[in-house]
DNA sequence: TATGAATGAGTTTTCATTCAT
DNA sequence: GATGAATGAAAACTCATTCAT
């Protein structure tokens, strides 16, 4: 059973790639099209406002990518096994720059106020995997009282918005692999510490 | 000698207020006009260009912030103190929206790419900052060789940024509190368990 | 024999009510297809363009209007009886808004040139119908020398359509009333003196 | 000293133009710019909407117009006189297609329900000069018990508006005059018959 | 009969920028 | 220094209409 490519999948793909290389404010119904290769009023017939085609694209963009996450991360065995996980697939999702397009949404919000509370509920799936897998970890380690998984989750999320945020000025892969480097090396030696204490 | 409020002052002005409240993709040079209450052609008379409008008040804004924080750091003791102060000063500008003209501005150099490398210019000094204390803190501590200034800086520099940005689209005060706790928790913890390895 | 409700009749309807209450500038093909729940292709595939859909429909509302008034009239006996059963049917038909329909054509009608003979077409009955009335009357009174009928019936016909737009600005059944009863008084006076001349 | 024309004078010219010859769903922003021969973006320069370049236009002219009716009927000596000036006056603006401008904006005012307020405040000077035209006849004649000055004003006006709908979809000068010549014809008449009573 | 998809030209309005005064 | 006027391009969105199914 062939998955035929419908003309809703062909915008949101080219909406979300405009997205990328153009960022939120490059981001109109024109260049859409244009990215994409189709009439502009098709975004309308869709999806009814560009507003409503943005948010579809990131349901779509954040699905997908978080059943990646969820599946990887269903094998990691420890905290270093996680990090190391983790941090792969960002790797991958900063160069393919995956989240960037929720870089520029959360940054588009403040222009358009009506799209902050549809972009809260679209990362809301993220903290919550964060905080399951901290929780697993910490709990192993006897460290949830001292370290909230809550809280945790928000730093590591917070953190992915962030690098990200540096790497759009900078794409400067060392710059974002020191950082990978850093959280492992601590991973492997605040942990057990901790975990020891 | 008194400082006389000069035009482009009110214009930088409102320039930053215009980036905090409407987002990069609502400051257009009517709205930034309408902010500051004066005449749309005032900035192309003193500033060329909107980019160069913007530029010159991330400048403004950049350097007036970077001395508070330079000032407020020369005094800190120790890591905890450092962690102290940096917190409480972020947490005022999470507030005053300080830091998010900086995330729109790096949102918007997707769409505007001859912004980026000026950005970057204006952060740089913000990482050398950090990376000062950093290493400063660091090096007493004789951590410089595990975890690397730079690095570190780069990490908090990120983590400012994330933080900001899940500000934006959810300013809910417990949230970011709730990290800066952590934060001054495993300084207090972790800090010395490194020192005394 | 059971009238069944064709598509086309839901079409007309659904055009009627949409010029009624969106004016012609308003009574776009999209319009017409919400206001009666269908496909705004069937607008063109029962009806050829939209604007074959509007003098089919007003076709259909000038038809059965006129078979109304005709029928209410031909029972009048005097001239006070016309003028009162002809004012009582208009004043439901401005409440209901059926004028407003050949007011929105008329006026659109400036827009769209081809519509303006097919329009004058679908109001000559009317006038017809008023000049037969009127001439029935006026010799009766032996006034059909002093008062064209043609005349005649072209001022009731303007009246009514120049108190509909009156209305549609300003809904005031008391203003509107006014001139009813203005013009029942006057035939009651007016008329025996221009009779007995 | 020259009246100058500025260009919002021309801006309105236009309006007022394409208004008479295009219908209120044929006055686009384009296309009272091509009537003009000037930038569309100047409409809303100086208007900041349509619908305010529309009622300044209709401000306009009916200032205007109202000034001529107003000098005009003062030099009326009697009822006949009365009529006589203004079916003159009438009949030019008939022909060169000022009523028609407030007959599109009351119909446009359906699609525009915002307009509609606008408009009437800019009819009630037409129907204030009407009714006191009439009164100063009635009371004069002693018959303003009988016909109410404002009801016989309400009259007046609509079926000049009326007449000018009539007039749109069939520009047929005979069909205008007879009434005029009726209305001009009962005057001589009734009149009398009523002052004489 | 009916419909979902598609289109090119249209809509109102705002954009950054220039220029004469 | 400052401003009101002006412009061509672009913004989001809707138009009447067609067409394949």
């Amino acid at each position: 059973m062939a998955t035929t490519i419908t003309t809703k999948d062909r915008i949101v793909e080219a909406a979300l790639r405009t997205l990328r290389e153009e960022g939120f404010a490059g981001t109109s119904a024109r260049a859409i099209a244009r990215h994409g290769d189709f009439n502009q009023a098709l975004i309308f017939y869709h999806f009814g406002t560009l507003d409503g085609l943005l948010l579809a694209a990131l349901d779509h963009a954040s699905e997908q990518q978080l059943e990646r996450y969820r599946s990887a991360l269903a094998d990691a065995a420890s905290f270093e096994d996680a990090v190391r996980i983790a941090t792969d697939l960002y790797r991958d999702d900063l160069r393919s720059g995956h989240v960037t397009t929720i870089s520029e949404m959360i940054a588009g919000s403040v222009s358009h106020p009506d799209l902050a509370p549809e972009v809260v509920k679209r990362m809301e799936p993220w903290i919550d995997l964060t905080e399951e897998t901290m929780r697993d970890i910490l709990d192993r380690l006897n460290l949830s009282a001292m370290i909230p998984p809550r809280a945790a989750a928000f730093v590591v999320v917070a953190l992915s918005l962030g690098v990200n945020m540096l790497h759009l000025v900078q794409p400067d892969a060392q710059r974002a692999d020191e950082v990978f480097d850093l959280a492992e090396r601590l991973a492997k030696v605040v942990v057990p510490m901790l975990g020891s204490r």
